[in-house]
DNA sequence: TCGTGTATTTACCAAATGGTAAAATTTCAC
DNA sequence: GTGAAATTTTACCATTTGGTAAATACACGA
């Protein structure tokens, strides 16, 4: 039994660990949790249904163990608004950074969308544990800014709201971006342009 | 058999449709599609299963039949957007029209959403015939505008999408921001002062 | 009130799905 | 090479779920 006890784990079951849960990912995020099954992601993977099951406890420890890997590459960008430099490069700098974010990783995208979209039955915890205080930091950060007038007068939460839906919705509304913009001259250089400029306007003084 | 033929309907049959698809809605908004069962939908519209399958032919079918009806008012606000007054009025009014949206019919835009989500699987068709044509008019009509002079230089296409997104992420992912927000002062007004101001701000000339 | 079409319930079914037991196979330290 | 442990496969099972057939109850115009 792979799971549970505190031996280093084998390179077959680093390696299949990884497999499966690449595997999952894609088809969770295709299909949503409920929509998703064992036998898909085992095709998926590459292996058969009860060989995954002797890699996770079942189709929720799959779920749960893609979520919490992905909260920390999702932070990520968060964590490096960091109070350096220009108040509004930063938040610019972060603004293309979820949106480079959301063009490389349109899968982890979709499968957090997904949870939260479904009211996060399985990671309601991990919300208030780990992204709430980042975001309450974050937030203080910029309101700080503000206060020592290095940016115009904005409400910091929101703020942040709108980066995230404005990035992320070229992830997750991918099926609508694509039927709605035909085939243009490189969306994502567009939407980036877009991007800085509406942001831009708003941080300035 | 109450489909298909052209009789009409009874004032039974009617309200016992409608039920239905209310209940469904409430249920395919919160599970998704593949997350809904019929047996729910049926408890929430405190009928018998085979009951509801005597109003609709099967669970895709009050799927499908919910979104088309849902197209029609996810689109009015768009609609709405006309040449009359004010360019920037014109399009603030519709920010906020859609805001007030997210507030009012939030299972709506959580049952659109997980369609989008999902790569609209069951709405492919109504995207390209419904509302590619009106996105394509009303980006023709906001270019317009920047090419007389009366907003300045943006992008028509990626300005409805940060709308669209900015707005409807109140009511999609209203899990998080319900988390981070805490509970503050009124955060609909907040929310829309906020985007009041940063549409408001690329909209100046 | 009677009879006919409408509406609803009861009793099912077949397929899909998450999961398990145990046998068979492979890996690897010695 | 050998044996024990890890890994994979085969053969299942129980539950859930979308859906159906047929019997029953109901509404309502004549």
């Amino acid at each position: 039994m792979p799971d549970g006890n505190p031996k280093k784990p084998s390179r077959i079951q680093t390696r299949n660990r990884s497999v499966i849960l690449d595997a999952a990912l894609e088809v969770f995020s295709r299909h949503g949790y409920r929509g998703a099954t064992l036998d898909q992601i085992a095709t998926e993977a590459g292996l058969s249904k009860p060989n995954i099951l002797y890699y996770f406890e079942g189709k929720e420890d799959i779920h749960v163990t893609l979520l919490s890997k992905l909260m920390e590459t999702w932070l990520d960008p968060l964590v490096a608004l960091q109070s350096d430099g220009d108040p509004a490069e930063e938040i610019l700098g972060y603004v293309q950074r979820k949106l480079d974010m959301a063009r490389d990783l349109p899968r982890e995208s979709r499968l957090f969308a997904g949870e939260i979209l479904q009211g996060a039955p399985r990671m309601g915890p991990h919300l208030e544990t780990d992204l709430r205080p980042l975001f309450d930091e974050k937030c203080a950060l910029i309101q700080g800014w503000v206060d020592t007038g290095r940016l115009p007068p904005l409400d910091p939460q929101h703020l942040i709201f709108s980066i995230w839906s404005a990035t992320q919705h070229y992830a997750d509304f991918d099926a609508q971006v694509k039927v709605l913009l035909g085939q243009g001259s490189d969306p994502h250089k567009r939407a980036s342009a877009h991007l800085r400029s509406m942001f831009g306007n708003m941080l300035r003084i």
